[in-house]
DNA sequence: TGCCAGGCCGGGT
DNA sequence: ACCCGGCATGGC
């Protein structure tokens, strides 16, 4: 009873939590309108690029890509996995991740048709479980894509959103993703416009305030629930 | 000039 | 079930 109401106690606490940092982060820096991608195809393909990597470098990718007009599925299943690499080179881990793009498109065309219409047509949690069955597609860039390319309420976790949870006694330092995740999915609504503004506002407020070096909480909007 | 950036995989223990 | 090396560019 006693240990069933601290529970409950500690469970109500981090919604609270969760909500008042959501509030402080919109208040302070305003909608992030993410993902900063102009189709479901380039947010797949931004969500592999940036893999551990600046997204500055991912944009010059990206440029790259449109530029030379292989931006959508069927041109750029057309070339090589070489060729490929070669233009998104300015992303880092550029063999790699070509051939991750490879192996999504793959699937695509294998399966599919091509059609990111009917890939994306069936339940969340079986989209999902598909994702992650493409080699070079985890957890994180398998969430991202299916909040920001198939519009999906699933909460995306990333290195700043541990830090962020972490540096505010939220979570522990080794907290794992699904267990992260269930924190936001099991305290706030479904809603995937609320769970795509607060993983950016996340990303927002990592990139200007918590970096691992040299976090500026002072000045974070964050900083008063220190 | 070294450190960091919106992970994930494969092999080893 | 972990743990770790590898993957690579560009900006500060």
């Amino acid at each position: 009873m006693i240990s069933k109401s601290i529970s409950m106690t500690d469970k109500g606490r981090k919604s609270k939590i969760l909500k008042a940092f959501y509030s402080s982060l919109y208040s302070f820096f305003g909608p992030q309108r993410w993902w900063p991608g102009d189709t479901r195809f380039e947010v797949i393909v931004g969500a592999i690029l940036t893999q551990n990597t600046n997204w500055g470098n991912v944009e010059k990718a990206v440029k790259n890509l449109k530029r030379h007009k292989l931006l959508n599925p069927a041109r750029m299943h057309d070339i090589s996995v070489h060729e490929l690499a070669r233009h998104i080179r300015p992303a880092g881990y550029f063999n790699i991740k070509a051939k991750r793009v490879k192996s999504f498109l793959n699937h695509l065309f294998d399966g599919y048709s091509g059609s990111l219409d009917k890939f994306f047509k069936k339940r969340t949690d079986i989209l999902r479980h598909e994702l992650l069955s493409i080699n070079g597609i985890g957890p994180e860039t398998a969430d991202s894509i299916v909040l920001y390319a198939a519009g999906r309420p699933v909460f995306v976790v990333d290195a700043y959103t541990k830090r962020i949870l972490f540096r505010h006694g939220l979570i522990k330092e080794d907290a794992a993703y699904r267990d992260i995740q269930r924190l936001f999915m099991d305290n706030l609504a479904h809603d995937a416009i609320l769970f795509n503004e607060y993983h950016a506002l996340l990303v927002r407020a990592g990139k200007d305030f918590c970096k691992t070096k040299n976090p500026l909480c002072d000045a974070c909007p964050l900083g008063g629930f220190l």
